[in-house]
RNA sequence: CGCGGGGUGGAGCAGCCCGGUAGCUCGUCAGGCUCAUAACCUGAAGGUCGCUGGUUCAAAUCCAGCCCCCGCAACCA
């Protein structure tokens, strides 16, 4: 079997709730997913949740529970938010599963055998109250520790060390010598400035069990556990491994028993993360891999940050958007649509309610919203809804547009794909001006030229619904179903000219996108 | 000398890497149309592209210097 593509987003620590950040992420990864099953790739979408980590395990002691009954409870809520944003992934992953734990021991024990760790004391300022070492970045100005880290002791301790120092001028080439790897280009040469620039320190991968317990414990010295690296990074390849994949190498690989084949998937396509973790994927992530002797994902895909108003959002000043909320008020369609419209991968976007009403209004209702119900409607009024025979006026201008957005959606420019379907939108609307189907509809000896109108405009409608289908599902099925057609519009080889049948019946037309008056 | 992002018609942005009539969306104004969700179409006004200097036949775009704005550590993607 051929390989996959596979697409991953970070997995978020559940220490929290969604927010737009999340709600951002996963919905580039989900559009990407769809535009690669729409052109006919198999696909494997992972998306999921980090729950080990002295915060879970605080936070569920101040609520009197158990960490994994803590870790469960927001799970759920977590799975029902992927849902809410329409969401295709093929798995979930969370780092206190089984199938997480037994792969990660098996990472561990093999690099572990391999050499690639070693043992250390450690001896630092440690805070008691907070339970975690302090840096000089901790200091106050005058080099006093604040108060609010409580009793600030000196403290030994022994830890695990992965080594990363020996790697580096490999990483270094292999950055230079892919130039795919890291994208975009800006975020590569960060990386690159920052690779030629520092040596790396080797990375702390433990913590002792007695200070920490809610982690994976290490399968050589059960007196630790492993400290987010290797619990949280390994997630891309202990489901894939957990999974029997063939891409994994077989020393790590489980025997698929239970779950579905997966089939080839490793090494990811493209690991999405936001603009702050691109160092950890970007040269942490793929050291290990190196010392696991995995290949290398193609590419890690770094976006930017949402602002709201032009501020930083911050839950303490009540700046902040709240995903499910836009999606209960607006729908999930106008929601997808806004955040891949407004900001292309890689930027910093800005998020304003008068931006997200002005392109609901302008691009959804007014733009395509509209044109499906005035095309359709014309046809249902003019002609009992029946297709007319096939006509070619539009043929040349829509395939164009099917080329331009197949080509962006190959290279993953969401913003620019949607940029290129409303062109199309805008030039039918166009259309429905300059030929004035209206006015041919009364004069009984222009019926043929009426018949090609409302082919033109039911065939551009039609490709729309397939060519949005990754970006706006919902909408897409609905355009379908007023077509009077059958399935879904997930296979963008249906985005060709002349597919609507001459004799076929078409739906009910009723708004995509209702109004709102504000 | 901390790091990063940015300064383009009223607003928000693209263009800058690979110099060559300054583009998009919204808004404003004027016209057209009436199929449609008071939606749609056409046209117009409006910018010395932060400042200064340099390179060039030519700079928003390259180089140097300067000014200003915004983020910066765990709620954060």
């Amino acid at each position: 079997m051929s390989k996959r593509f596979y697409i991953t987003t970070a997995i978020d620590y559940v220490n929290g709730h969604p927010h737009l950040g999340h709600a951002y992420e996963k919905v580039v990864a989900d559009v990407i997913a769809r535009s690669r099953r729409s052109m006919g790739q198999e696909t494997f979408f992972l998306t999921g949740l980090d729950e080990h980590g002295q915060k879970v395990q605080q936070a569920a002691q101040s609520e009197g529970k158990t960490p994994q009954v803590y870790c469960d409870e927001l799970a759920v809520v977590w799975k029902a938010f992927a849902k809410k944003l329409d969401l295709t992934n093929d798995d979930f992953v969370r780092t206190t599963e089984p199938r997480h734990r037994q792969a990660v021991q098996a990472i561990l024990a093999k690099l572990h055998a391999d050499g690639h760790f070693y043992k250390e004391v450690y001896r630092g300022f440690y805070s008691t109250r907070e339970e975690t070492f302090l840096t000089d970045k901790d200091r106050l100005p005058d080099g006093t520790f604040d108060p609010a880290w409580g009793k600030v002791i000196e403290l030994d301790e022994e830890n695990y060390y992965f080594r990363l120092k020996d790697h580096q001028q490999w990483l270094i080439g292999y950055i230079e010598q892919n130039p795919g790897f890291i994208a975009p280009d800006y975020r590569r040469n960060e990386v690159l400035g920052f690779l030629k620039n520092n040596i790396l320190e080797d990375l702390c991968i433990t913590r002792p069990a007695a200070r920490l317990n809610w982690g994976i414990p290490l399968p050589f010295d059960p007196a630790y556990v492993t400290y987010v690296w290797f619990d949280a990074l390994s997630n891309y390849i202990t489901v894939p491994a957990s999974r029997g994949d063939a891409g994994v190498p077989e020393s790590l690989r489980a025997s698929s028993s239970g779950a579905a084949p997966l089939g080839h998937v490793w090494p990811a396509d493209i690991h999405l993360v936001g603009k702050d973790i691109v160092k950890f994927h970007a040269v942490y992530w793929p050291i290990m891999l190196k010392a696991m002797g995995a290949p290398l994902p193609k590419q890690v895909l770094a976006h930017g940050w949402w602002q709201k108003d032009g501020q930083r959002m911050s839950k303490s000043t009540g700046n902040i958007v709240d995903p499910v909320a836009v999606i209960d008020e607006w729908g999930v369609d106008a929601f997808r649509f806004y955040v891949l419209r407004e900001l292309d991968i890689g930027p910093d976007g800005n998020w304003t309610e008068a931006g997200f009403k002005a392109r609901y209004s302008a691009e959804l209702a007014n733009g395509l919203g509209n044109l499906v119900n005035r095309s359709l409607s014309m046809l249902k009024r003019y002609r009992d809804g029946v297709v007319p025979k096939v006509s070619t006026e539009l043929a040349p201008e829509t395939e164009k547009v099917i080329a331009e957005t197949r080509a962006l959606l190959e290279q993953n420019r969401l913003q620019g794909a949607l940029q290129a379907i409303w062109s199309l939108v805008a030039r039918a609307n166009q259309y429905v001006d300059h030929t004035a189907p209206f006015k041919l509809a009364k004069e009984p000896a222009k019926a043929e030229r009426l018949d090609e109108v409302l082919y033109n405009l039911a065939e551009v409608c039609r490709v729309l619904a397939v060519l949005l289908w990754p970006f706006l599902p919902g909408t897409s099925g609905k355009i379908y179903a007023q077509l009077g057609l059958a399935g879904a519009p997930d296979k963008l080889s249906e985005a060709r000219w002349g597919v609507l049948a001459s004799g076929h019946q078409i739906g009910a037309p009723t708004p995509l996108f209702p109004r709102k008056d504000i």
